[in-house]
DNA sequence: GACAAAACCGGACAACCGGTCTGTTTTGCA
DNA sequence: TGCAAAACAGACCGGTTGTCCGGTTTTGTC
């Protein structure tokens, strides 16, 4: 009937992606349980079927986050700046140092991506949780591996385990620093690890 | 009409208890969002109205629960242990060992119940977010005080900055562990807080 | 230019949620 | 013993959720 012309372009690609910057910032935000699919729906600019098309499940748009955005997020923060830096424990130190500046600009702390998803939803899904682990993994043996390059000596005689201390504190200092919405944490961690790579 | 005798017996005190065991339960299996107010009176054998008087809203439930339960575990855990210990520094490993024990014997890790609620409800909820933030300064403050003690040598000059790495290493252990269902990020900061503190 | 597949539209839907309401029973107290 | 308040019962409601579906439009291909 209402024969409207509509100019209307298909664009799958990047209405994915908007799609998955709204859905990551919307997690981010206010958790996975928390976020609306229709809120995301009205926030991104898209229908309900687009989304349908592109992601079935409100899982299927988790698992897309994931690895497309918070997998992203840990290798631009942690792995390029470790990789970067003039060795593994300056680039650890640097980390720190960086997102505390952030989030100090910013005036809050909405915790770390990784570490929301991975205590929402472990026990909730497998899938999820395997995906979840699989980050951590990465992480982790960024961190080692640049470590072991360096011969670090204080890393011995297990780098995957100091690079498991090193996660542990970033993650679990970003947590308390969420409830207390301070940096004092993770300020505390940077300097014991100072201490504890010199 | 239907006159039944009804042998009911009013037990505000144990009602109490048995709602707030069940949402503790409920909340560290499925986190706050995904419990059910009609599945936790399913489980905890209550009405619905017996639940809505001693807790309007699910808010009051998990500030309920929050300084009832979750204070009593940290209390549990880690602050009779590390008061109890012939050290600070000895009371703390064997609270990493405890629960790597625990989790090993259980098979499966949930997590740290502050840690859960923290990062979920923190950015959602003021009141909530105060009420894990004082459970966090009191475990904190519970470590520091004892290494303050012990005159622990370690733990200078800040020993509440020492405290807050810590139950850093911890929570973000735990937290790993949890994606994981492993507690092998568990075991990698007892060893490294075995060197630091020796 | 026919045609099938992909992309997109927009609303409908059943299930479930937290919270409310009215009414009944028990209990402490005067 | 009377009585108000606390304790408990259980149905009920409006709103929201994730998901689905029938159509329409665009796009690549022969």
């Amino acid at each position: 009937m209402a024969r409207t012309p509509s100019n209307r372009t298909n664009d799958p690609a990047g209405l994915r992606r908007r799609v998955l910057d709204a859905a990551a910032r919307s997690f981010q935000a206010v958790g996975y349980g928390g976020a609306s699919l229709h809120e995301l729906v009205r926030e991104a600019g898209v229908t309900g079927g687009a989304l349908h098309h592109h992601f079935p499940t409100k899982k299927d748009l988790v698992l897309a986050v994931i690895s497309e955005r918070v997998s992203a997020e840990v290798a631009e923060t942690w792995i390029k700046t470790v990789q970067r830096a003039p060795s593994g424990a300056e680039g650890i130190l640097q980390v720190f140092e960086d997102t505390i500046a952030v989030l100090d600009a910013k005036g809050s702390v909405s915790g770390c991506p990784l570490g929301n998803l991975a205590l929402e939803l472990s026990l909730a899904d497998e899938d999820v949780r395997g995906a979840v682990a699989g980050e951590y993994a990465v992480w982790r043996q960024a961190i080692a591996e640049r470590l072991t390059a360096d011969g670090a000596a204080f890393a011995q005689p297990d780098p995957d385990a100091f690079a498991n201390v090193v996660v542990a504190m970033f993650s679990g200092a970003m947590g308390i620093a969420k409830a207390e919405q301070k940096t004092a944490a993770l300020a505390a961690c940077a300097h014991q690890l100072r201490r504890m790579m010199a």
